[in-house]
DNA sequence: ATTAATGCAAAATCTTTGCACTTTC
DNA sequence: GAAAGTGCAAAGATTTTGCATTAAT
């Protein structure tokens, strides 16, 4: 619904302009996904619109700074935008390049390292990567 | 000590070069590091050898390879390469880029997750972001 | 009309690769 | 001498940037 989506971009202080509208309306349709930019920009090109990559860069950019998805780079490919906000972590299938995420109460971390003073946690990455071999 | 470095190698299968056996000696001086490719170039350029950043990019995938180091990637930028072989976890300051190890014991990880049929653990990589905003 | 987003191409960054040359065994 | 490592340059892949054009308020 395209109104929906233009609530979820204003809300996060993020101009509602028509791709970004079209990404919006993918990415928040209530099912959680993981996408790199090139697929981002695939799934838009299938759909009436013709965005630049370096587009698609900006918007998913856009939108992380705004709080509406995360980034998750692993490998030193091409990062995956998670729209899954919630805390939560990883599980990378090596074989397949796929990423799946897993909830807090199947994985307790405890425990808090020394931080240094005046440093706070951002964030807590974890991935738990898998292989069938 | 030099024929120390090169048991290492050859203990890990890997022939001991000249440019092998200085870097070898200085990331297994007993003390564990995290360093960049272009940190190892650098460091290797700063005494008697002048290898190609390509060779450092070899190298380092070899001792990867052998066992002798991992690679940490994170945010997209240059990969680490850490000698610590020993479980451990990671705390990055975003601030000054600089990663850090955080010992087992300071942070426990309980529950496993639902894995697919035949799929096995290969690592789970815990990155602790942390910043002095 | 102002301000911001987009498209395009170029460039920046990190990494790998092919091939000639050199070292190691 | 055979096998493997290294240097160099080129190319790949991902991401960012500058600037003209277009869209949004």
């Amino acid at each position: 619904m395209s109104s929906e989506s233009k609530r979820v971009l204003e809300a996060a202080g993020v101009q509602p302009t028509r791709i970004r509208l079209a990404l919006a309306e993918y990415l928040f349709d209530g099912v959680n996904k993981h996408v790199t930019v090139q697929q981002a920009f695939d799934i838009l090109r299938g759909k009436r619109l013709q965005p630049s990559l370096a587009s698609l860069y900006n918007t998913l950019n856009e939108f992380c700074r705004a709080g509406l998805i995360r980034k998750v780079s692993l490998d030193g490919g091409a990062a995956w935008f998670d729209t899954n906000m919630a805390p939560h972590y990883h599980l990378y299938h090596e074989d397949e390049g796929r990423l799946e995420d897993i909830d807090t109460d199947a994985l307790k971390i405890t425990g808090r390292p020394q931080l240094p003073k005046g440093a706070t946690v951002r964030t807590i990455d974890v991935i738990i990567r898998v292989a069938s071999r």
